[in-house]
DNA sequence: TGTACATCAGTGAACGCGCGTTCACTGATGTAC
DNA sequence: TGTACATCAGTGAACGCGCGTTCACTGATGTAC
């Protein structure tokens, strides 16, 4: 949309604008598939407004980045749900959640890197505010059902979702930071990163 | 080394300078804990150098970070070798590795962060040029020798080499990544990390 | 219905900054005679 | 031993650039009377 096209908003209608540059900051990201790349100069240019008008909607480029990164936690929370939608078995469930989480990284992998492998865009958030700790929260009890079921050995669920964390985000994150590695066949390496798991946290 | 302090080097000695522009670097990289902030400025600062003369010694800016790397890669190989050294059990070995792994990124996160976290410095490398695939290697000749002795199940240990390191860059970038999150206590954590491979990928 | 006015979404121009890089130069070091 | 000269490590000043942000403004939209 060009500065020529774009209509100004109505009365009580700024909010459509802040939408517009959230989804410009969005569609930058995954464009250019590189966060310097994502000034707010070049949102502007994207969303067809000048520079200034983004202090209208965001205080600052922090508060607008912080309101991206929000906005792709809570898309990423709703993917992983949706794709463990209907799966009664707890193991297969959680499994599913794994190739999900995965999936989600490797079609999204501008957004994985302000998720999850850059510095925090803000630091020193309260334990309740931390994004993505809502969705970490679903592979605890994930992960509780499994030992209830006695598909997983007794423990500590958080420690174990953790651990299941970590291995999900090293295939994700070394897949997106060094794609040029003679990578095994894609299938085979998830096939068995999820298989180790399965053996190693069996009963 | 301030500019008042430092005397022009002799002729035919340059590459001294070179060494302190590489120190530098790496010490400002340390410092700072930030990459944005290693600047050719900062950096000639630093080794008490006007900015030109980082021109006399490096071609540009990714030319020096490139030698910085390289020099990262080569740390990082002789620290993951020496940690093994004089360990006769092969499955020992590989779980040493594995723990100097992690050592060697929670020690040095920002040097981790450039060597596997962010974009490569340079793309298209011919894969016999890939930094840290030499450390690799010595990997999966562990992994090969722990299947000869049948402490893992046989396969192919280039796919297991892979997913040890998957598992154990998993730990490292996320602890490096999202210092806020509340993380479980370290060795409990790495201790099942090592455990889960274990059992997994026994015979 | 018509007109004067208030509102406020968005603009245009400019700010100061730090960046990577270049260029003509300086002046200490070493060499030839 | 003394002097003129070549070498070349490092300098000082400047370049053009894109950045985040500010400020006084414009002009369409809506409202009061």
């Amino acid at each position: 949309m060009t500065p020529a096209t774009r209509r100004r908003a109505k009365r009580g209608q700024g909010e459509l604008l802040r939408a517009d540059i959230l989804a410009a900051a969005e569609q930058l990201l995954i464009e250019t598939g590189d966060q310097g790349a994502v000034s707010i100069r070049a949102i502007a240019d994207a969303a067809g407004v000048t520079p200034p008008s983004i202090y209208l909607h965001f205080a600052d480029k922090a508060d607008l980045l912080g309101a991206v990164c929000e906005a792709r936690f809570a898309e990423f929370s709703r993917y992983i749900e949706h794709a463990t939608e209907g799966i009664d078995d707890p193991m297969e469930a959680l499994w599913e959640m794994g190739r999900a989480y995965v999936r989600f990284g490797l079609e999204n992998p501008e957004h994985y890197r302000i998720m999850f492998m850059t510095r925090p865009l803000a630091e020193g958030l309260p334990l309740d505010k931390l994004p993505g700790l809502n969705a970490f929260s679903h592979v605890v009890e994930a992960v509780a059902r499994c030992m209830d079921a006695g598909a997983i050995a007794a423990g500590d669920p958080f420690l174990v979702g953790t651990n299941l964390w970590t291995a999900v985000h090293g295939v994700t994150s070394l897949l997106i930071a060094r794609p040029d590695f003679p990578w095994p066949d894609f299938d085979r390496l998830m096939g068995l990163v999820l298989d180790v798991q399965s053996k190693g946290l069996r009963p």
